[in-house]
DNA sequence: TATGAATGAGTGTTCATTCAT
DNA sequence: TATGAATGAACACTCATTCAT
């Protein structure tokens, strides 16, 4: 009694289902995710973490494999850093910004994971590519395009290639341990474009 | 520091453990923890593939990280391509030999087991520079040294950073899923050394 | 006694509830629990049956026993076939009757679900007992005493023995996966009558 | 060292399967199948009545399935009554033994769990029938294949369904909840044979 | 030494039931 | 009343590790 159509109609009926857990737990699998990997991600612990009961999670995730790659999915291309005029400033910002990513919790854990688990779970990585890893290419391919009109960059490189030499030197860094420190984002810069080279 | 299990419980007296043994449980469980990951390896799995018990494995390495550890180890760098007096050529082999080793069969997927499991078992990572990382880097940095000593490369720019791009590029282009085709490594190189720039 | 939750918790007042739903989701029911057997019914496979959702059965039986013993309750014996003069013949009806029942669909599964929840479930064998066993003895024993009055049986023989011996016949022979096929009853009734001895 | 060759070829190899805990599993299984069916039989359960890890009952059977199936084979015909010359009583004694054994604990229940498992896992109902139902029958059938000689029994008689009158009167009875007392057995073949009849 | 047996902790998923609209 | 949400208790099965030959 009392209720209007709308809310007979906007499938409303029974008990609404509290929209803040959908994020609770997304965050904790996302956590525990990056944090200890798929197979060492155990619901139980996700519940807990999420404060909510291992039901529940399945009443929105029907598999394991469902909830990680919705935990993926609300991964975000960090808003990007402000576009200045100058190019090769804008190239060493998202560049940083990218490393700054990689190092923050977990950011290299998670590539880890979704690169381990291709056999098993191959959602995992192609999820990851889309969220995360094209969205970042895009953002870099998009100024080294920029780049090249100005002239910063030859026209005649492949600007594909060059984005996964800039892209890739964080990984190849974080790979051999090599601590990104102050800097790092200026003197990989100038070592793919090369510039100096060119009195 | 180092020693396995099985060297520091043993001398030379009582019967000694057949050698051949050991090399097939390490090279069975290098292929699974490469296939499936630390966490997809069940011993059992790794013990019929090497046709002997799961005891015979804990009586060489006690645990099953000591196992992983102990297999990752094995890890050689692949025989580099033979040096030409071409440094330009030459990087563009190793950086070739580099992907293709990515490629085959698990490279890539052994890299994400030693990501994941970083929080976990850092020994993995740790290991796995050392046998993997470390030497192709050094064996791109040689090259690169000449390159620098020739004029192939500004003698400005970090060895290091390039480095990084070079094989790092690598890594970016599995992990955006971009085929690594035929000409993959010349256009690399090009991009990164930018030399079209330097009439 | 016999009355179930609805009945115990409502009288007359507020909204009715819809009557049409009681006996369709007593119809899923008995149907999975024939299917299935007790604890292979789950609430949500008999809701979605029936077209409600698991809070309306609830809401009706407060418990899956007691859904199963509603569901139970409606069992009624099948139209007992007609009488025609010739009791040896109405003999063999009745129990190609009862051969059919059980044959049809689910019979020796539910009784199986009966028997085995006994322990666990004693209300169900009972209430079977009631609903679907004794109707079929009583329209057997009634038949049976007018083969007495006729001289077909022998007055002697007790006929809830005889009735056991007919109808056991049928458990006999699904049970030993006998297939009971044409002409099964007549055999029947001829072995247990065993009328061919009297010359 | 000391071994002889049958020690090595006898498949001596490692710890031997001690041979006791095989009997408790099945043991302690069947009772629990028994008294609570297979789907209320947990494995803990089964582990716990026999002493015993529940990865020991894996070792030994894959799944529950193969359990209760195992457990199933360990049935055997009670060793048959001894066969007097009069065949008469022996048939009286042969079905008071089988009386004895469904209502012996949990003879019924088995029943139950099989027929009603049987859409789900029909090898335990096929494995009753070749275990406890078909002995029985042919030790049934062997005496009334000698009542026919000796003229006890119409020779016109199906002696195939003479045996499911007789075994299954037992059935009908205890489902009818008849309790089958003194003497059950007598009437029962007095009522089948119908021997009364014939003056 | 090497083997198969044995174990205890852990894990994803189901389900009867209760709650809040 | 009726609905979908939420829950806690099970449960079958796996696996790293230890034991007894």
């Amino acid at each position: 009694m009392g209720k209007t159509h709308a809310d007979r109609c906007h499938g409303a009926a029974g008990r609404p289902r509290c929209p803040a857990k959908e994020a609770v737990i997304l965050d904790a699998a996302l956590m525990l995710l990056s944090e200890r990997g798929f197979t060492r991600m155990p619901l139980d612990g996700v519940a807990r973490a999420a404060g909510v009961s291992k039901a529940t999670i399945h009443l929105r995730f029907r598999t394991k494999t469902e909830l990680a790659a919705a935990a993926l999915k609300t991964l975000r291309p960090s808003s990007a850093p402000p576009e200045t005029g100058d190019v090769r400033a804008d190239l060493v910002a998202q560049l940083a910004d990218f490393a700054a990513t990689l190092t923050r919790t977990p950011g290299m854990a998670l590539i880890g994971t979704c690169l381990a688990e291709e056999a098993h779970t191959p959602e995992l990585l192609q999820l990851f590519r889309e969220c995360a890893v094209q969205p970042r290419r895009d953002a870099m391919r998009r100024l080294l395009d920029r780049a090249c009109v100005q002239g910063v960059l030859a026209s005649g490189a492949d600007p594909d290639a060059v984005t996964s030499a800039l892209l890739g030197a964080s990984y190849a860094d974080h790979l051999a341990g090599r601590t990104t420190a102050e800097g790092w984002a200026e003197r990989t810069v100038a070592g793919v474009l090369a510039l100096p080279v060119c009195p």
